[in-house]
DNA sequence: CTTGACCTTAGTGTTCACTCCAAGGTTTAT
DNA sequence: ATAAACCTTGGAGTGAACACTAAGGTCAAG
């Protein structure tokens, strides 16, 4: 199949798919005698594992990372492919947190707001932008 | 005071407040005879007022919008800032639930797989990556 | 035989928040 | 007098994940 063909099957462009194979995470197909990409299922299979890699928080590069791990199997151990996971679950916990601070300090600053058609005048929330002491550190 | 000090003064790079200046965030200094930048202490609260609204997770693009309501008070209500702030909090809250998702799908696919050093041939991770019904969905 | 859908490469643009660099001019200390 | 430390501008680079464009080649249908 073409790569029309493919992206439409797969719901990606095909210029994610001509990015995928610059990037190493999609292999090359064979091509047809005036230069076009014949793609197999096999493809169609590649293009799953990334989307779901993708699915669940892994970037390119991490994707790439672990096709190459299934790709030789046998050379890698499961505690190399779990310890990965862990290290990328432990990065979103991290980020997680962080963006938990920031929804408790918008609520608290939303929930101190009068929040009226009042002139800003004394907004609280411009206020405790602007003082040292308005927010909690 | 020059850009070297202010800089020092609130911890932030020379670089950093050029490219604040140069993006409408902080206001533009006078020059000395040599063309150097000259600050006072209006610049500091300005630059303070930057550091917290980004640490409770606006972007420079929302900071800016704040400085400028926060210029201009009369102009505007407390209820336009307070939605600015509840706006900016439903994002920081969807992009929380997408990472806990993430989290949630990484967390399962660790508990799953066994993490000895027996060759990942058949790890459940790379499985559960490659199979269509691997994942939940 | 021509239209339109498809394909090719190479290259640029997007967002964010800076950082780094080059190539000069200025100030301060010794 | 000179070296070190500071300042200036403009422009390029970073990473993620593509989107978009230009300028052309190819293929099937009417």
């Amino acid at each position: 199949m073409r790569i029309g063909e493919l992206a439409k099957k797969v719901s990606m462009s095909t210029d994610a798919l001509r990015y995928y194979e610059q990037q190493g995470l999609l292999s090359k197909p064979q091509r047809n005698q005036s230069g076009y990409r014949q793609y197999s299922d096999r493809h169609v299979a590649q293009l799953n594992f990334i989307r779901r890699a993708k699915d669940v928080g892994f970037s390119l590069e991490e994707v790439a990372e672990l096709l190459k791990i299934n790709f030789e199997k046998e050379q890698h151990s499961c505690h190399e492919v779990k310890e990965l996971t862990l290290r990328k679950r432990d990065l979103v916990a991290e980020r997680i947190a962080e963006l938990q601070r920031f929804h408790a300090s918008l609520s608290q600053l939303a929930k101190d707001c009068c929040g009226t058609s009042a002139p800003a005048e004394h907004c609280s929330i411009l206020t405790a932008l602007e003082d040292i002491d308005g927010l909690n550190h």
